[in-house]
DNA sequence: GTCTATATCGGGATAGAC
DNA sequence: GTCTATCCCGATATAGAC
């Protein structure tokens, strides 16, 4: 027993051990390939490559597979999320609050597509067949605060009245899809990709102009 | 030469063979197969079990993965975005194809959104990394009536002066997104699936007039 | 901690009997 | 056309030397 602590510097030091740097360019190399192949398209060889190591190192830090993508999915979707509820519930005169929403893409990096298409379609499989459950914890908070700030403008008479909820989906919609469905609207519409970018650039006011004009009273 | 084309019924009756019961059986096992898992979770033992056939029998009428991917893909592919030309080409007053856009979702049986969600994520492995390249064919036709039809009515009047294709995207945006996203929008609203569809059925009058307010002139 | 070598297995594909 | 048996590669995972 008195040895209980002193096989693990995390308790006696009382915060995590660092991550070797080693375990990060495994991590990262992980995130880069599981976002664009996903789970089943991914190999633990370009894993492996990606952050210059053996293939069996990578099993030595992260034991399997699966544990590698359920840490790397957390991580992402965290992350996703996180983003999202902060704009939510962001202390931001509602106008403002729209805008943010939508504009949360082209101001972010070329990932952001790539990580919003990653969360669905892993999501769906994991859905599909039970095997592999993903969980994402819910934004009730952000939400639940979200709804209050539209019900408040409807009270006050900045707003027609309407549902809070179906708003939301409506902005998050109209930000999104464009970015995550952006190979199937180009095939579509027949544009290249310059064209298509072209497209979104600057429609963030267009878009915050649109729904102001919906939601007036 | 007497024989050039006698071994090919298609030829010598000048229409197509019937396709046998079994490869109508494998197609459509395919399908269902590849809809749900993808072409990197799909086996090829599963689509042979849900056709009742033995594994060899789908080598033996489609050849490889890739070539049975290929035409289900496409065909998948064709079906959807011709269903959306149908639309954007029907004849039909403004406002009501508005309402035929947005309203696609409720009204289609539950595969629509597989499909979607199918077609995005192919689209977008094969573009990632070039090989097994798809395509599909742009609605150049369809996409330049409706640009048409919308500078028609900003010309009468009718329409505030707004971007035809912009206006397009956000009418699929709103319509596509809440099915294709349904896992992640779940997740964040905190809702399960009776919620969750309960909160889609009915909402294309109100998307229809959400539009109708932020377009009018 | 990091590598080499190897075990093991799943899955695509084909040969060949019927 | 349909099945059985088999080939063979690729991919996860582990054992063991350094």
């Amino acid at each position: 027993m008195v040895k209980l602590f002193s096989e693990d510097r995390r308790l006696l030091y009382m915060k995590p051990v660092e991550p070797t740097e080693t375990e990060q360019r495994i991590k990262e190399a992980a995130k880069q390939i599981f976002l664009r192949r996903g789970f089943d398209g991914a190999r633990m060889q370009d894993i492996a490559d990606l952050a210059g190591v053996d293939k069996a190192l990578v099993h030595y830090y992260f034991r399997s597979k699966d544990k590698l993508f359920a840490l790397t999915f957390d991580e992402i979707a965290g992350r996703f999320l996180g983003q999202i509820g902060q704009v939510l519930t962001a202390d931001v005169p509602f106008a403002e609050k729209i805008r943010l929403l939508i504009q949360q893409d082209t101001s972010m990096p070329t990932e952001y597509p790539l990580v919003a298409n990653f969360i669905i379609a892993e999501l769906n499989q994991s859905r599909s067949h039970s095997e592999r459950p993903l969980t994402v914890k819910p934004l009730r908070d952000a939400h639940t605060l979200f709804v209050q700030q539209v019900d408040r403008e409807i009270k006050a008479g900045t707003l027609r009245s309407l549902n809070a909820t179906q708003l939301l989906i409506v902005l998050i919609s109209l930000s999104l899809f464009p970015l995550v469905a952006q190979s199937l609207l180009q095939a579509l519409l027949g544009l290249d990709e310059e064209d298509y970018n072209a497209m979104l650039t600057g429609r963030a006011d267009d878009l915050a102009d649109f729904v102001n004009r919906a939601i007036a009273p």
